[in-house]
DNA sequence: TCTAATTAGTTCATATATGAATAATTCATA
DNA sequence: TATGAATTATTCATATATGAACTAATTAGA
């Protein structure tokens, strides 16, 4: 009889938990959500990005997206330009002063990976994400009935 | 440079996105929110708990949880009951709808949970559980700068 | 070439998360 | 025993998650 708290679900959320507020102290110190982060953080490696890619970088719902996007823009972090080759495609690009921000928090969330990378070796690591991987991978058949 | 991806909090997040479906599906088959389940879930060991327990056991906040249990409550799932001994506390009770729907659901919830610990080995599971706990153990005096 | 299916982004309704604040109660202690 | 501190549950405002549905633009096929 698997007990509640050890549940892979409640593992995941208390792990997230524990590791969440180191971030949210400095995004906050800067006035951004999580969320708002993680759109940010997106376009740090690719200068313009649609809604559609952010929402699969990020694993923000597209609708959820939508008001994250509306905040960032009202912040004057980033903007919307419809594509003029499919006029459906809207690309997310960053503003000078959201480039400013990205550059400014940028070296201090890579601080705290790291202090989070140093409490494991490499080896365990690549375990860790071997085993986690082989616990969440997505399949075709399974847990279908 | 650590790639986006890779950080802890979206490999966590990448993971838990990928294991809730299986569980969310049988819960909207018996109209739960996953945060909903938590709660009966918790009420399955311990017949009557206060929400501040219930809180700790979930995760779920202490302000999330007050709609949470009202919502409950409307169902008829669970009922709220003050103690006598120190008026501050509120007992949650599940009413017998709510065991019913705990003892339908149980078996189910357990067989999802196993078809997940059978994708590794209990010594995978034990490596796995200790490394996160490395990476994710709260601690004194690190990332307080 | 016209219509059906698809796609990208969005809106809506409801539920939950987060941080700040509050009311009622109990505790600590001078 | 009075009074401030701590605790429990709650409310408020704002942001996000979730599922359903909708619009505009594009593509696929008859």
């Amino acid at each position: 009889m698997p007990k509640f708290l050890d549940s892979l679900p409640m593992i995941l959320s208390r792990s997230l938990d524990r590791v969440m507020p180191s971030y949210r102290r400095l995004f906050q110190a800067n006035d951004l959500t999580d969320q708002q982060w993680r759109v940010l953080r997106a376009l740090w490696e690719k200068q313009h990005l649609t809604s559609a890619q952010i929402s699969q970088i990020t694993l923000l719902p597209p609708h959820s997206l939508v008001g994250i996007l509306d905040r960032l823009e009202k912040k004057n972090l980033i903007g919307r330009l419809r594509s003029t080759e499919d006029r459906r495609h809207i690309h997310i690009i960053p503003t000078q002063k959201g480039r400013a921000l990205m550059e400014h928090m940028m070296p201090m969330v890579e601080r705290i990976h790291d202090d989070f990378m140093q409490r494991v070796t490499a080896a365990e690591w690549d375990e860790f994400n071997r085993i986690l991987n082989k616990l969440s991978e997505p399949t075709k058949k399974r847990n279908l009935a």
